[in-house]
DNA sequence: TACCGTATTATGTATAGACATAATAACTGT
DNA sequence: ACAGTTATTATGTCTATACATAATACGGTA
């Protein structure tokens, strides 16, 4: 009945942590130790830590052990919209452009660097300046990025990733105001997003939407 | 060397998925098979699986079995931030003033609604209308809320969580051009965000930067 | 047919033991 | 004192087994 649970641990852990027994920075007992004052098997300790580890509250290196985040940070998951589904989601009829493909070399990794413009009903919706990894998405390669938007392809092969996101709303350059056929100082919203796998980028979007 | 590993068994699963042999709403063979298919204990297939599925790729149910997800979005953990790090990270003061805070249902559940205007040396940085759920985290009520704000005391008490974001542009309203101390058409970035955990509302924010 | 209890099934979790691996510390000979 | 090797340590993963639990299917009875 009132079996330890890998749960009933990380509600534990993160009650020490929040009362500061354990403050950012510590060192907490190794997993052999908390199985024994828990009473249960390392396993399952294991799992518990593992993913507070995942979320950012504990840092875990082997022989290093445990130690609580210095800047716990929430995390959270979002899906990761993909445009065409948003133009269709109101009924419009999704297409887009690609204005430019070519190599380019970012933290001495090599990468394709792509602009698009996204369409709903052929007037222009979003624009987007990206770069992928081809290390890390080598089957970009061969792909016939004409039938296919990067991002859809990403989000078919790439299941799960960490990122980070920031947003801001800018006014227009010479190029996107003449893009979407607006003035230069409209206001356009801009989201920033870069993604990893292993600490590696994979990806990084820039899109404006007018 | 070559063991089955739990990465390996993801990558296949990805790998049947891409080219179709598992298609969207097709029910996939039990961690049993599995197991015996790719000669390896089942705990090691549950693991491979139960990733996938918090990745959203497959879906799981007891004794329904496990098929691939109908909608395959991309997910991705990101950071919340924190406004008061933001205001510190360029170098300023950061406070904020609770404008109101009151009961209020929402879905059936009973919550706290907070208006909160933060603050960069004392000029208006972002306004903030949160609702948090009372049920889920009810060491709220004995929280000091003018002490800490609330999405501090979230990150610091709920490690991980599901979401939903979206952002636009638009242009002030009137309490927000007062606020802002900006004109009516001023144009703000706003950012609705919304985190769960087990499918239940946690907390739903509605942030305007000027 | 409608309802209710029971059997079945696939996933979910826990255990004890084993070996793998990364990071560090301790030791070695030069 | 230094570089290179080896030992130690804590986490990472896998196995075989057991039992728990949610969801469904299958009954029988009214």
């Amino acid at each position: 009945m009132n079996r330890v649970t890998y749960k009933n641990i990380q509600k534990d852990v993160l009650n020490r942590i929040n009362t500061k027994e354990w403050e950012p920075g510590d060192l907490i007992p190794n997993e052999e130790i908390l199985a024994h004052q828990f009473g249960c098997a390392r396993a399952t300790v294991n799992r518990a830590l593992r993913e507070l580890a995942l979320a950012g509250v504990i840092d875990r290196k082997r022989k290093g052990g445990t130690r609580v985040s210095i800047s716990p940070i929430r995390k959270a998951l979002f899906d990761i919209p993909i445009i065409r589904k948003e133009v269709e989601n109101n009924g419009n009829l999704y297409s887009f452009t690609i204005l430019s493909t070519k190599k380019r070399i970012l933290n001495k990794i090599e990468g394709l660097a792509v602009e698009t413009v996204h369409k709903s009903n052929e007037t222009p919706y979003a624009f987007e300046q990206r770069w992928v990894s081809l290390k890390i998405a080598p089957g970009l390669r061969k792909l016939n990025l004409n039938s296919v938007s990067i991002n859809e392809w990403l989000v078919a092969n790439i299941p799960i990733s960490k990122g980070t996101i920031s947003f801001c709303s800018d006014t227009a350059s010479e190029r996107e105001s003449s893009l979407f056929n607006t003035h230069l100082d409209n206001a356009l919203l801009i989201v920033n997003r870069k993604t990893f796998i292993n600490q590696e980028l994979v990806t990084k979007v820039r899109l404006s939407y007018s």
